[in-house]
DNA sequence: AACCTATTACGAACATTGTCGTAATTATAC
DNA sequence: GTATAATTACGACAATGTTCGTAATAGGTT
């Protein structure tokens, strides 16, 4: 069961592949070329290489190309590097890095909001039902 | 000015570098191979390339060893991977981040608290004294 | 000085990652 | 069914990262 923690680059693939799922070849090297340069081949290799390694599936598509999508939710990769970051970086604690956060600026009204609301959600746990 | 990204290995050492600052080589390795199995000059080679990137720095200890300090804050490494992660990871969404972090459990009360104060803070801004 | 030990230096092996070029294959259009 | 275009498969290469084994060196002991 080791943990699995995609490359840089099959993350940008990765990241492609969630949001628009089954996707060709094509498809995903025409996103990844549109922010900068690689070749065709270099992106096929990349996506060959996480299905062997179980990172995508992948199904005939119409035709001849073969249309792959993610082995593992977007949650469960955050999880896993969430969580390395969380404890290479941050000693485990959870409240540094939120810290970390927040501070950093960067973090607009609105989100602030979400996250007060989460906040206020959790307040809620001494309510004696529990399952 | 390329952003500073050290690998695993790099990481763990600079943790423990970060955690009792000017340390020996010896000291180094006893704290990963209390944690894992590793050879000596592995540790050793490890630093020393360190030492080549700049990632440490190194003086002359009592006798022969040398004693090693980051060269860099761990604040510093913490912004550029948690900006990483952020934006890799949580398509830059500092809430995404933050709720997946409170949500994950693993906070206990005491974190919560911290974070609830640090929110309680921020909430002042509205006053009109800015510098 | 001669020896033993702690520490550092050097060099090598091996895996992973990122990148392509070229060849093989499969559709499509004459 | 033959040429053309699209797509996939294969293999190679350089760069980086991780790990050691072995050699050199410096300190302390007798």
């Amino acid at each position: 069961m080791t943990a699995i923690k995609p490359s840089e680059a099959e993350l940008e693939i990765l990241q492609i592949l969630w949001e628009h799922q089954p996707c060709s070849v094509k498809h995903v090297h025409e996103q990844i070329s549109s922010q900068r340069q690689v070749g065709y081949t270099t992106t096929l290799k990349q996506m060959q290489r996480m299905l062997e390694k179980g990172l995508v599936m992948r199904s005939e598509g119409q035709g001849k190309s073969h249309v792959y999508k993610a082995a593992n939710s977007a949650e469960s990769i955050r999880g896993t590097l969430f969580d390395g970051l969380l404890s290479r970086v941050f000693g485990n604690s959870v409240s540094d890095l939120v810290l970390h956060a927040l501070g950093s600026e960067k973090t607009s009204d609105e989100e602030l909001e979400k996250i007060r609301e989460f906040l206020g959600k959790l307040e809620q746990p001494p309510s004696p039902n529990q399952k």
